[in-house]
RNA sequence: GCCCACCUGGCGGAAUUGGUAGACGCGCUGGGUUUAGGUUCCAGUGGCUCAGGUCGUGGGGGUUCAAGUCCCCCGGUGGGCACCA
């Protein structure tokens, strides 16, 4: 092999990607009002390095996007930075570095990572959360909310870190209740806090997941898990006094079981219910106290744990059961929680797991309300019956089933004035406060007369002060900038503050898909055309990690927007592909628990550890890099090229599933590129010229040899094929491996080919071949002649009479077994393929001269004999 | 505990939706070319096998002329939610 005949992606990849950005061919067509596609990848969070991850993501939507453009879409396919967060503040305090300044620096070294993929993505909408002109628009819509009502404060129990005097995230505190950064037990402390009213939308948002089909079944399971809504009864227990005197005051419960509440024997508040304090009896104050102050010390992990005991203290009062009239105690425990339903539960020992445990605990009563249907009234069993069953000593309520029970009593308790049916939903409203700087500023200001006013929309962006001090301690450096903080009222003049938290960095990404339809744009967050143009988003594509929150508070952003009349749809994303992880390979030494660098392994198909030599644990785990399992993309590029990884990572693994990196397959992958290569290189030097296909027109199918029919069919069964993977459920492994098959057909049959059969295969092949490896389909475009650029070609059709053979291997079936095959005209009919087989030496020798009881005949496929 | 997904050769994975299981690739085996090696080309590659068959898609049962695919039971792996009343 002569040396310009070698595939040197190193040559060629970097000169097209040059090209392509001189030509403007990736930038959004204007829109004209052709069929529009938007192509979107969760935008990455610049961390300074691209991983595997990334790769995968984009690539993926690339192929999209690439063959939606070749399909004549108008195309939009952004980019931006979800910039604001925590790694910025932390290479402050650990560095001396200004957060902007390491995360512009962080933009700019992954941008250009990017664009060595080949990524056919229009920069000139990029976007940056982090800057002015786009977290203007993140306050704006913020002002939205609170005029809305959908913003609102309100005392909340965050996590306070003593020794670094700060709130900490959730995520921020390990499972013991420490601080990941200084180590000390997180206290939990009440601060005013900005919330978003998600519940408000909480129907909205569980009721519209069957709409998307577009979304993974799983995904869509999540949200209605995370949504949780369930259906019950609230119930009015009546505060009575010593004297057994009503007091008109009720503690309401919330129960989905109305049907046992004549089973109640005590009635529990969570200990933070704002009731326990006043309602506490004298007597036991003290118990009390010393109990809340206990539960206020456990952490989250202890306290919800599920094996934990369930303890609590009696608080002196009684309330009135509803339903029966008999008086139980009110007790406060630890295993009610104060953020569900009402903060209130009735005690039902004998069909509530809890209960029972409860009661045993404290020696309450157990009363047996429902029995096992069919069952006659049996003696107590022990343990709680928590099944649906048939009510007893229920009173006129008796002889009920459980649903039904429900229903009647939830319908006697409205009548009578005593409870009401009630939905209840898991899910709480958004924390959006952090005391942290790195963020978009929260844009409201307190002033002592005029309460909380929002900053005027003109005074936007309020800017986030740069070169603040990082001490690492104490609240953000926000509160510390006197001259930041300090602002005449915006309604009254009179000296008032900024309001100091920044945002949850999730509020910057809820909506960052709506700005790309209209980036530039300086007096609205999007022209209200532009977005109803390019959105919803026809393919999302991202790591299920993202599967609840993201996603979640993104439709619910999307729906806020169209109620203020902002855009005109419902869902901001018509279809998502969760793309699995990469993994790499991880080398374990299983008595040590040490991971170990593949370099470190001597022998990788018996693999010990240099050191012990003791045999190591083999296996596959997302990369990172305490696992010494990563692989850098830039190396995998500088070794085989952009062209290669995008392959490999398409054939090695169906798109939402798991990859496993395997450098033997990357290897494989480079060499069907290399066979590529001299397919073409061959062409070339037969004078194959692409431009000479279309003048010559198609030729006739009788003209055409065997091999050329063949050629031909190879060839458009691959157009179909691969167009097939390319539509909705996206199968980029088996459209490779499509691919793959017709490289192997022109290897076989290009050199007896016509040349204009060879042109069409030619020409065929590379435009299939250009949404996946973009670099080499255009070279070998412009090798053969090509006009244009190959990516501005339009996808091609199959032709049916390509497909058509003259015959067809029959599959001649005795009893449902396989037992031979037989070469019969496509076109026969059933009754003539009934023939042929039974007279086809198959049936002659399985049949032994019987004849059959039943003959199944499928037309070009089968025919089964039943003796 | 509740919910969801998945389980196919040595490995990653195919299988027009009930119709020839294992496409395509990796790996492996044998051979040719070149050679110092790599590259490259050809052939083979699920198990058993008396070479005709026979078994085979986590296990067991069922429906059907025909089951990886549909139904029932069981097991395993991964994931989500979880003291949510």
């Amino acid at each position: 092999m002569t040396e310009a005949s070698r595939y040197r992606p190193e040559l060629i990849e970097s000169r097209w990607q040059q090209a392509w950005a001189d030509q403007g061919l990736d930038r959004t067509p204007e829109n004209d009002g052709g069929k529009t596609f938007y192509a979107l990848s969760m935008f990455p969070y610049p961390s300074g390095n691209l991983h595997m991850g990334h790769v995968r993501n984009y690539v993926i939507t690339d192929v999209i996007a690439r063959s939606a453009r070749m399909r004549g879409h108008r195309v939009l396919h952004p980019m931006g930075w979800d910039a604001f967060g925590l790694p910025a503040e932390n290479a402050a305090i650990e560095r001396g570095v200004e957060p902007g300044d390491w995360t512009d620096r962080n933009i700019a070294a992954m941008r250009l990572q990017l664009q060595q993929l080949g990524l056919s993505i229009d920069w000139d909408r990029e976007l940056t959360t982090c800057h002015s002109d786009y977290y203007r628009w993140t306050q704006w819509l913020f002002l939205q909310f609170l005029e809305a009502g959908l913003a609102y404060r309100r005392e909340a129990t965050v996590n306070w870190d003593p020794v670094d005097q700060t709130v900490l995230a959730n995520e921020q505190v390990d499972g013991e209740g420490r601080s990941w950064r200084s180590g000390a037990l997180v206290e939990k402390r009440q601060l005013r806090q900005w919330f978003l009213k998600i519940t408000a939308y909480a129907d909205q948002l569980l009721d519209d997941l069957p709409k998307l089909a577009g979304w993974p079944e799983r995904v869509r399971t999540m949200q209605a898990n995370w949504i949780g809504r369930s259906s019950g009864t609230e119930l009015d227990f009546e505060l009575v006094d010593g004297q057994g005197q009503a007091s008109g005051e009720s503690i309401t419960v919330f129960t989905t079981r109305a049907d046992t509440v004549f089973g109640v024997s005590y009635v529990v508040l969570a200990p933070e219910h704002p009731l326990v304090k006043r309602l506490t009896t004298p007597d036991q104050a003290t118990a009390v106290e010393a109990f809340c102050d206990l539960v206020s010390r456990q952490s989250e992990q202890e306290r919800t744990a599920e094996d934990s005991p369930k303890r609590g203290v009696p608080i002196g009062a009684m309330v009135r059961n509803p339903a029966t009239g008999a008086l139980v105690p009110l007790w406060i425990a630890d295993y009610v929680l104060a953020e569900y339903g009402t903060g209130a539960v009735m005690g039902v020992p004998a069909h509530d797991q809890r209960d029972f445990l409860f009661a045993r605990r404290y020696e309450l009563p157990v009363r047996q309300v429902i029995i096992p249907e069919g069952s006659d009234e049996h003696a107590y069993a022990g343990g709680a019956w928590t099944e649906a069953g048939i009510l007893i000593h229920s009173g006129r309520f008796n002889g009920l089933s459980s649903a039904a029970a429900k229903k009647a009593i939830t319908a006697a308790a409205e009548a009578e004035g005593w409870g009401r049916g009630k939905v209840q939903y898991r899910l709480r409203d958004w924390l959006i406060s952090r005391q942290r700087y790195w963020g978009c500023p929260i844009p409201v200001i307190h002033c002592e007369s005029c309460g909380v006013v929002p900053v005027p929309a003109e005074q936007l962006p309020v800017e986030l002060p740069r070169q603040v001090a990082f001490s690492g301690k104490g609240a953000s450096p926000l509160a510390q900038l006197e001259e930041w903080v300090n602002v005449a009222c915006p309604c009254c003049g009179q000296p008032a503050r900024r309001e100091t938290d920044t945002m949850d960095t999730f509020m910057c990404s809820s909506w960052y898909y709506l700005r790309y339809s209209d980036p530039h744009n300086r007096s609205l967050p999007f022209e209200r055309s532009q977005v109803d143009r390019w959105l919803p988003v026809d393919q999302y594509v991202g790591g299920i990690e993202h599967a609840i929150l993201h996603l979640l508070y993104s439709r619910f952003f999307t729906k806020v927007l169209r109620d203020r009349g902002l855009l005109g749809f419902d869902e901001p994303f018509s279809r998502l592909l969760t793309q699995g992880m990469v993994q790499g390979i991880t080398y374990k030494n299983p008595h040590s628990g040490k991971y170990i660098a593949p370099g470190d392994v001597t022998d990788a198909t018996d693999p010990r550890d240099p050191k012990t030599a003791e045999v190591l644990e083999v296996f596959y785990e997302k990369m990172s890099k305490s696992k010494y399992n990563g692989v850098d993309p830039a190396s995998v590029i500088d070794r085989y090229g952009a062209d290669t990884a995008r392959m490999f990572i398409l054939f090695k693994a169906p798109p939402e599933k798991d990859l496993e990196w395997d450098d033997a397959d990357v290897e494989g992958q480079f060499r069907f590129l290399q066979r590529l290569w001299r397919l073409v290189e061959a062409a070339a030097n037969r004078d194959l010229r692409l431009e000479a296909t279309a003048a010559a027109g198609p030729t006739p199918f009788s003209d055409l040899s065997p091999a050329e029919r063949e050629l031909r069919r190879a060839v458009h069964t691959a157009i179909s094929a691969i167009s097939d993977d390319l539509s909705g459920d996206y199968q980029f492994n088996t459209a490779v491996s499509e691919l793959m098959k017709l490289s192997n057909a022109m290897g076989e049959h290009l050199e007896a080919a016509s040349p204009a059969v060879a042109n069409e295969a030619l020409a065929t092949l590379l435009t299939l071949l250009a949404p996946f490896a973009p670099h080499l389909a255009e070279e070998f475009w412009q090798k053969l002649g090509g006009s244009g650029s190959i990516h501005r070609q339009h996808w091609p059709v199959a032709d049916p009479t390509a497909l058509v053979r003259d015959t067809i291997p029959l599959v001649i079936q005795i009893k449902g077994k396989v037992r031979g095959n037989l070469e019969v005209p496509a076109d026969a009919d059933k009754a003539t393929l009934e023939k042929l087989a039974l007279e086809s030496e198959v049936a002659a020798r399985w049949l032994e001269g019987k004849a059959p009881s039943r003959v199944i005949v499928v037309p070009g496929k089968l025919v089964n004999l039943v003796p």
